[in-house]
DNA sequence: AATTGTTTTAAACAGGCGTTTGAAAACTCG
DNA sequence: CGAGTTTTCAAACGCCTGTTTAAAACAATT
């Protein structure tokens, strides 16, 4: 029953495998109209293929769907990897450096950004994909938000209040990924478009999150 | 047999007419289930009224998707409304005000959150009812916001960075509602209860935007 | 009591959905 | 080539959906 072929070369672009295109067409529909609007229909039309391809290469829609949410994230990782910094470096600049990769990743560039809305919605309406996400992906990278915390924060400082820290720099990117219609309703497109690229924003928002922190750990430490 | 008296004008509780029964089912599973994923049928079960009432009293679906999102944000802000401060209070302790108040309504109370979670929802999504949403809701909101920051940033800061500075704060509140199941799942449902009410959210990012402000007001100046 | 207008009810309708099917087509390999 | 397997295809199958319908129940007025 499995598809189990050995022409791993070329998935590139259409004229690849049916399973590719199927996969390749899938993210963007769902990411646009969410599991249960996108109809297979759709994806198969999106991909050129035939109905009943769906069911062949991936059992069932849901599987579809898992397959893609996982594509979108390791996709995504792809296109932004984490970014490597000196052992020695300054906590200030790891941070500063974590933010703008996270802001880049979530934010992306001038393409389309099927792959982190498709992620939104795992997140906002949790599927079966959702704790395969937050375990393989989210949880790695919130460990290694915590540790650059640890060596900013006072010794003090107690577990959750770190959390909850951490949660304010990744609440403020994910914001602008979820609410992204609001915002542009709210400063208007013209502002929009001039001051709310992914690099502007994981400036503001490190520089915003370092202002913060420090200020928190100079007044709770007494240094002057 | 309960021989139901004449319903004039009381749409008060449960045994309401059929129109306040409905709409009082149809926020919560629309909450749950989403727009498409919520179906009449469940809506009429849940409200115990026949399955043609929906059309009667609200002339189709969507109409009473509608009405539900206003439904929920009218009643919202009635549970939670805005605080009043002396004309003369300090800049900071507005902001302290507007911010725990803002968490509070967004995060809710004891009681069911099908109010908010319905909200966000139209924001990820956004249909017809979107936009009545924020130039309504939102707009009104933000710009008190932004009159408090004002008092707080140097003169010389431009409005994109005043807006950056104000869904700095409100994203960290609305990241809270949208991805409560991620952040359940990344700090385990222990803390999660303990430390993680409207209250202590509340107060943690107010201290947390509180310091962003006043670090930015010396640092940003140095800058550009 | 009869009439009129409003609300509720059970049943049906028409269409779209995911999925299945069985055979044709394409491909693989001796 | 030709047997065996894998992949594609058009068509159909149930099922569930929002919506409609026409009759029944009800309330209020005449």
């Amino acid at each position: 029953m499995a598809a189990q072929r050995h022409q791993m070369a070329c998935e590139e672009t259409e004229s690849a495998g049916t399973r590719s295109r199927i996969l390749n067409a899938a993210g963007p529909v769902f990411a646009d109209k969410g599991f249960r609007d996108a109809t297979v229909r759709d994806i198969c039309q999106a991909a050129s293929v035939n109905l009943a391809s769906v069911n062949y290469h991936f059992g069932d829609k849901q599987r579809l769907y898992i397959e893609s949410v996982k594509e979108a994230h390791r996709r995504r990782f792809d296109q932004v990897p984490p970014p490597q910094w000196p052992v020695e470096a300054r906590a200030e600049d790891k941070l500063r450096l974590f933010i703008e990769t996270f802001a880049m990743r979530l934010l992306g560039g001038e393409e389309d950004t099927w792959q982190t809305r498709l992620m939104m919605r795992e997140i906002l309406q949790p599927t079966q994909a959702c704790e395969e996400l937050v375990q393989d992906y989210f949880r790695p990278q919130f460990n290694e938000l915590l540790q650059i915390l640890d060596e900013m924060v006072p010794a003090s400082t107690s577990e959750a209040r770190r959390h909850q820290m951490a949660f304010s720099i990744v609440g403020q990117c994910v914001y602008y990924r979820i609410a992204e219609s609001v915002v542009r309703l709210l400063v208007g497109g013209d502002e929009y478009v001039e001051h709310y690229t992914a690099t502007q924003l994981g400036e503001h928002i490190a520089g915003f999150s370092l202002a913060a922190l420090q200020n928190s750990s100079t007044v709770v430490d007494g240094i002057e």
